[in-house]
DNA sequence: CTTTTTTTGTGAAAAAAATCACAATGTTAA
DNA sequence: TTAACATTGTGATTTTTTTCACAAAAAAAG
């Protein structure tokens, strides 16, 4: 099969939150434009993403909701448990730690690091949390694969590489530092402040338009 | 001058930040590739993005880091103060909050919002804090044209709609759901489970390319 | 049974984004 | 002076992504 771009990645992750929402409003089966609107797509972008992994609907139902749900989630989820790390457990770490909990049918947090003695070695949040020197060790030893980084900017880049050396291959990255890694080292980078500065922009960009 | 995509604005904050990090090494001036290798992209790809915005370099010693980064900050940022609201003092809300306070030149969070009597007119960290149900009176009164939503998923809808009602142009949704908003408002989706199955996707087709 | 309508799946076309590649330019060194 | 070198700026090209547009399919209406 074609390699799948990240793109499509993207947008099959959307329209499978959509696909929820139309489900929690009863629906049992659904066309490409109602997915389309609800994610901001075109009808014609949807229907080539989901000929991308494969699935098929009826030209005159559409997609069967539940079996499509299950082809989209067959494609991005793992077929077992995949762990998670984080590393900070600020304010930002323990919100992170509640949006997913028993959340997610193929991910779970399964350690969490912390500087601060207080908070090393008792469980947060149904998260056992270790020192932060013992990331490497015990990442290593769970064989995570994926980690958070929530903490502050100036330790960010040192964290990050004891992560990648304990063999983690994706960073979801909160910390206001852009990162330099190895190549093959998938970096996601989430930092508010980016977001903000670009929505601002934007904002202002629609206002022009707005206004003329 | 031709519009300038969405694209190369995201890049060019990335270039800020590598210039940031830049000068904090003591240097003056810098190259395409240095640029390039610090954020992630191509030499040539820096040089259209640079291209772009008017900003000229020398073939001899490059770009002045002073100036490019005047030179990007005049692109991106507003001339003049730009207000933000937050709806939703949760820990996440929290965490926004300390992550910008001060310390953005033309970003400020001028009023937070939250349901819990608790918060309500008190100032969180140095922000005063309203009643949820006044969010279309303030933001429309202190024309907040950027607003930052990190309530529950279960209200999201609702407060974003209120959010443009009262003139919001672009939004920042860390809800975990798909706001469906008219197509003229910007909407930034920075759903916290959505990164991670992208990332957790995307370390698992590393380690499949990595073992073969 | 036939026509109308709606939608899928997908080649083909268009648009957008990224890369290539090289003339122009200034620098350094001999 | 002159040669060797590194880098910018950008036209041209390539690659990627999106949209168009229509045949095929199937249900509904007449």
């Amino acid at each position: 099969m074609k390699q799948i771009s990240l793109k499509t990645i993207e947008r099959l992750i959307n329209y499978r939150r959509a696909l929820y929402q139309l489900r929690a409003e009863r629906k049992e089966s659904v066309f490409s434009h109602q997915i389309a609107v609800r994610t901001g797509a075109s009808s014609a972008q949807v229907r080539r993403d989901l000929m991308a992994i494969g699935y098929s609907g009826s030209p005159a139902h559409g997609y069967d909701l539940e079996l499509l749900l299950q082809s989209i989630s067959e494609f991005i989820d793992a077929d077992e448990m995949q762990k998670i790390a984080v590393a900070g457990v600020g304010k930002l770490g323990r919100a992170i730690i509640d949006y997913l909990r028993g959340r997610h049918p193929t991910l779970k947090i399964s350690a969490v690091f912390d500087i601060d003695p207080e908070k090393v070695n008792r469980v947060l949040h149904g998260c056992r949390c270790y020192r932060l020197d013992q990331i490497t060790e015990i990442v290593s030893e769970q064989q995570i694969q994926v980690a958070i980084l929530a903490v502050p900017a100036a330790v960010a880049q040192d964290v990050a590489e004891h992560l990648v050396a304990a063999g983690v291959r994706g960073i979801i990255n909160y910390a206001p530092v852009l990162l330099y890694l190895p190549a093959n080292i998938y970096i996601e980078n989430r930092d508010m402040i980016t977001a903000i500065e670009k929505t601002a922009y934007l904002a202002r960009q629609l206002q022009k338009k707005g206004s003329k």
